[in-house]
DNA sequence: ATCATTGTATTATTACAGTAGTACAGTAGG
DNA sequence: CCTACTGTACTACTGTAATAATACAATGAT
């Protein structure tokens, strides 16, 4: 049972949150190249889903190199060439990290101030 | 005039990006309660966006309290309902920080590196 | 009064996300 | 062979974001 929850409510597209939320799993340690993913169907009515939008994002993400998908066979997580993972897991998480530097300095929070947060939010 | 940067290619709508931005300004020192927003079609202008999408996020963070439209005169920033402002800009940095600190478990990356990239980002 | 500017409202059109339903081809196990 | 699963493909429909082009009423300056 993969853990994996998205927001309907969310401007941000459906399919567009699976994706991020699999691009972090199999970046990350929780899926090791090899692992089998939840079919399709499956990960579809966990997520109450239409198959259709699971479908699309196991195709975009084969297109990243990040999954193997084999008809009849199933769907697995794929090992990125020549040692992508660690260096795209930091890329994706320093490009939200600056994001967020940006929106603290919009509203006027000290440096100081963010790494206070971020401290609090990292040990929960 | 005003800073603020939308991507047109983003998943999220324009008109979410525009009324993010907005609100952090708002609800920072930038826009201070009585300064005067650039009108629906000036900003629909240096965004080279629709008017009406302008509009439509005036009117929604009109609903919010965070500004005053005034047919004819203008559109104006409003002083929040009291002392909202610093728990509110708070709270809006903390809630990404939070999805941020989560994403940066996923994919395995210490807490310490996440302080450490948050820190390089911090000083641009 | 006239005019330009303001926010507001309306309609039509395009594009895309998402749902729903169906069908097809590859794979594995009985 | 047959069945059940897999991913894939296709069509039709709905809802919404966004553009485009107007039109209207309120405001302020001349």
């Amino acid at each position: 049972m993969i853990q994996i929850t998205i927001n309907p409510k969310s401007p941000i597209p459906i399919f567009e949150q699976i994706k991020e939320r699999l691009r972090l799993l199999l970046l990350g340690d929780a899926l090791a190249p090899g692992d089998q993913l939840p079919s399709v169907r499956q990960l579809a009515v966990q997520l109450t889903v239409n198959p259709n939008t699971v479908a699309k994002v196991y195709r975009e993400l084969e297109q990243e190199g990040l999954l193997a998908n084999h008809p009849g066979k199933g769907c697995f997580a794929a090992a990125p060439p020549g040692g992508r993972r660690r260096d795209e897991r930091r890329a994706l998480i320093r490009s939200e990290a600056r994001a967020l530097a940006e929106k603290a300095r919009a509203v006027g929070l000290s440096a100081a101030e963010l790494i206070a947060i971020i401290q609090e939010e990292i040990h929960e």
